[in-house]
DNA sequence: ATACTAAGTGTAAAAGTAACACTAATATTT
DNA sequence: AAATATTAGTGTTACTTTTACACTTAGTAT
């Protein structure tokens, strides 16, 4: 059990523990999209196929390897199953109740991610059938394991830590003000006044203008802002 | 392994776990308290007996035993540690570093608590050598395993949620409002403004008027408040 | 009685937040 | 070419919150 092929599933890794698995540590991402058509954001979910969770929308997680900081684990669930490297990802809270898991004890380290969604091609030769799924669907039906409680959790703390959090990794590399706006708007659940909005991001130095402009937009072109590297964020 | 006697110490668990031990778990505990004559925080430490930390100061630590919810083992250590009992412990952070710990792969979540002094008679009949120490001199000294990391984060956190998080735990059940600011002033370490710390205190309901009043004081004697029950604190 | 000590109290300036409506620039339609 | 439709972009005022600041009060000790 030195070297788990990470390639195997998490039902399989866990047949194969049996030895150790007295306490067993996952890693379980929250990975957040947003779909800028339907102003609306999306979570990378899995379809459970362990009992009694079977068909349930699971969060992407795995078991943490022996040899495998933390942060690496996340960072190699997330490129593993969405194809994604070098992604913001920030640990939020470690969900560790006896009966969280049906096969024996696994404590969860519960990570966020934010990416785009046009990075990750959902479906694509994956057995696990990652797809993007509306956030509202999500909190409104039951998820595998305590995934739901997971996902509320993460969800509040970015809500609370929006200003601290690179939530704009969601948008392209250029983008108009606007569609941050709404990338906010989303997150919160409510809507923002335009002007203060942008006094805000302004002050706060969240992102730079650069020299683009929308081009062949039915209206007055916006101007195109990037990301301001080097921005603290809510890393202690 | 299903019953590990608790009051054994990590060195004596872990030998006993060598079948299970690829990946196991623990619960770090900063424990602060107020020294209200020194003005200053201490916290609990425990000198370490594990090479190469022996002799150094480290956190209020166990194992999480198979049967156990996270929070409980918190509590449980907390107890087992410093007789303490239904104290307000927070998790804070998990810390996962592959070389964390020398004896294996041992992933911490840390945790904090807020007691009183007078609450923990540190050394009582404790093979650890358990103490109180000034925050100040932890900081800047070496401490076992990563407990220097783990002890800033805390502290970071606390300072940055000091609103939301209830350090009037470290006081007695009475107290004063100049007491209550020595506190956050030790906390944050900067100074405070008398009046706009009252105003503070008192609007965001953080305490309550009692009927009682200081004696024996060779000067007025202060208002005695105690904690406002009920307030919101911190946990999502 | 006087001195000493920490408790207790209000106001004004500054900064930050919230509310609000019109003009500008482009593509599309006529 | 002119009119229309659509989203971008911009400032000011009222309100709230935060900060800065100094004197009077109620007890004990001498």
């Amino acid at each position: 059990m030195t070297n788990v092929n990470s390639n195997e599933n998490i039902n399989t890794k866990i047949a194969n523990l049996d030895s150790f698995f007295k306490l067993a540590i996952s890693v379980d991402c929250v990975i957040f999209c947003y779909r800028k058509d339907k102003k609306a954001l999306e979570i990378l979910s899995l379809e459970c196929d362990m009992e009694p969770f079977k068909g349930l929308p699971s969060l992407v997680g795995d078991l943490v390897l022996e040899n495998e900081d933390l942060d690496a684990a996340a960072q190699r669930i997330v490129r593993e199953r969405a194809s994604i490297s070098n992604v913001f990802l920030q640990q939020v809270h470690t969900f560790g109740s006896i009966d969280r898991h049906p096969v024996g004890r696994v404590i969860s380290v519960a990570y966020y991610a934010f990416i785009r969604c046009e990075d990750m091609k959902a479906k694509e030769n994956n057995p696990h059938n990652p797809s993007w799924v509306s956030l509202n669907d999500l909190l409104n039906q039951p998820m595998a394991f305590d995934h739901s409680e997971i996902l509320k959790y993460s969800l509040s703390h970015i809500r609370k830590n929006i200003l601290n959090v690179p939530v704009e990794n969601m948008l392209a590399p250029y983008f108009t003000l606007s569609e941050l706006q709404s990338l906010y708007e989303s997150i919160l659940q409510k809507t923002l006044d335009k002007r203060n909005f942008r006094k805000k991001v302004f002050k706060l130095e969240i992102i730079k203008k650069t020299a683009r402009t929308q081009k062949n937009v039915a209206h007055r072109p916006a101007q195109l802002y990037c990301l301001n590297k080097g921005r603290k964020v809510d890393i202690l």
